[in-house]
DNA sequence: CTGTGACGTGCTTACGTATTCACATCGACT
DNA sequence: AGTCGATGTGAATACGTAAGCACGTCACAG
């Protein structure tokens, strides 16, 4: 009578082992309170001994609900590492899962979307600001399916948006860069045609320009930390250097001062260098950037409230949130 | 006629749209040339008029496929991350996906995989060393499920294996320490009891060994940053300073490199420092660690191959691939 | 002693697709 | 001209579960 060794258990088959209905095996792993404790004891061990686990693919069709969230992601990045991780961590304590939606560049993004449609998936994040707008005009249209920008100012009106305050934290970064008593900055900027880049910015030059201070943009030309270090070689040396640079996320800002370092400059002796996000690397004792840290914990939790709380009718709500400013050593002129 | 306004749209309302049986409008799907021409443009125009999308969920139902493949991983580490993101593209280049199942600690194990069984995957991949054996066995009894250790020695025999030569990486690494003129050295390991670190700290103890040389062994506690930052305190300074210091892994290695000079140190001057594992943080300026770089491209292919490729019967294929030694300026003893 | 409700269980159907089988059509070849 | 094979399409069914509905049982109040 041991089962063991069929290949496919359903519930059909413990509902002949424990002579019950397949209904009444159904219920004990969906609503064991509808069930005689006598009953539901008999159909558990039942299950046990034939090893049987429930079949989350035909519950979702019959549910219509998979209790999977998607993740639009780009493949690279350190920032969105971990933001996926405090996702996939708060949706497994919800017994919710994640799939991952990574794309190369922009131009992928459309397939990612075409596998995104075919899985019904309960939610959707969408991560990146390189995601154009015709992509999260495409997945508001989706019905069933509530679809979340995260940090990505250029959502906003289309979809419900979460973000930290971009604009806040930058002006926060330029008035402590301008209290430690620069004369000058450069902005070093990630991609420029990205939505938190140019708002980024606009609220660290807007603040710099309060205290009559120009702050000319450069472009790194990606988020990573080669661009960083690479564009840490345009930043004019001599008379013309700034007192200050400002990087558009970590990742530029640790191949900024590694690339500044390796020019032969000091940081901060000679220049100052702050970034924005807050990633781990940030705080290594190596760096100690000054930043702007992110409160991920937070984003992720009302990412996940929008998805789940049933106030559908509730339009497009928009949460900004405040980052908080973390003073590192990269703009402590302490030698001086 | 319109009916974008519907709120499901299913194969049978296309094969209404279109005047033919809903057999033909699954059939364009996922078996066009079984269609005449004709028919094919008929049925995906109507299908783009409606809004129709196959059901990912109905059809691994019937099919008994998911074209989704689980990574059972620790939450947080570098390392997994640069893993998870090769295996999310390849999968992606295959139009398949990548479903995650994070755990905080090894206690929490055991809720992954009843996750794990629920949804019936195509492949699972197994990482982390500190996945217990009997989480290991549960799953090589799964029917139907491809399961694959990654980088995890201790699942030898019981599951296909896919992993770097750590033994051979650490002896490449100690030779090349030995060969840079040393007298002493230390190896700062992860977690004593994870497999990896074991043979790890084996190889390059036996290496050392071979020139005369002893090496102790010293347990960081972790496998963060954090873990090699405060392991650095530990080393023994004066006349017992080691001449170099072995990381049982690159964020452990970094950890330390900061904290011996944070302690007034110079490495490479004062003491040189390995690291293994190859991430991308390990070749920043700042830091330029010499490591052991693992193939992370290769090693995915090879677990992917071994879940998707037929060969059912070939038992248990262990595939162990050789790395390759990047030599930093932490070996450098460039200064004298 | 009967009516009423609560409770537990079984029967049946629906979720949306892929696939087998059967049938019809049509061109080609003996 | 008739048979055969190839090709295209439709009807029917199965995948495994959840849930509405109906029915039977039992306790309790009237």
């Amino acid at each position: 009578m041991r089962g063991d060794s069929a290949v496919r258990v359903t519930s059909h088959d413990v509902a002949a082992e424990a002579g019950v209905s397949q209904a009444t095996v159904a219920r004990v792993f969906s609503a064991p309170d509808k069930v005689a404790l006598a009953t539901r004891e008999r159909v558990r061990e039942a299950a046990a001994r034939l090893g049987y686990v429930p079949n989350a693919i035909a519950r979702s069709l019959k549910s219509q609900r998979t209790d999977i969230v998607g993740a639009v992601v780009p493949a690279k990045s350190e920032y969105w590492q971990d933001v996926l991780t405090a996702l996939s961590r708060h949706l497994a304590e919800q017994g919710k899962q994640l799939l991952l939606f990574p794309f190369a560049d922009a131009d992928h993004v459309e397939e990612a979307l075409d596998s995104v449609e075919q899985y019904r998936l309960d939610g959707l994040v969408l991560a990146s600001s390189t995601i154009r707008p015709e992509h999260l005009v495409r997945m508001m249209r989706r019905p069933n399916l509530r679809a979340v920008a995260f940090n990505q100012p250029a959502a906003s009106g289309l979809l419900p948006l979460v973000m930290v305050d971009n604009d806040a934290g930058a002006r926060d970064l330029a008035e402590h860069v301008v209290a430690q008593g620069i004369g000058t900055a450069t902005f070093v900027g990630t991609v420029s045609s990205a939505s938190t880049d140019q708002i980024r910015y606009r609220g660290a030059a807007s603040a710099l320009a309060d205290h009559g201070i120009a702050c000319p943009y450069l472009e790194a030309g990606g988020f990573s930390y080669d661009a960083g270090y690479k564009a840490a070689a345009q930043i004019p040396d001599g008379a013309d250097r700034p007192d200050a640079v400002m990087g558009g996320s970590d990742e530029v800002a640790l191949g900024l001062i590694d690339g500044l370092r390796t020019g032969g400059l000091d940081v901060p002796g000679d220049v100052l260098v702050t970034g924005f996000d807050g990633l781990p690397q940030a705080s290594w004792a190596g760096y100690d950037l000054t930043t702007l840290v992110q409160p991920i914990e937070v984003l992720v939790d009302a990412t996940l409230a929008i998805i789940f709380d049933d106030a559908r009718d509730a339009a497009q709500p928009e949460r900004i949130v405040p980052g908080t400013l973390r003073e590192g050593k990269t703009t402590r002129r302490g030698h001086g």
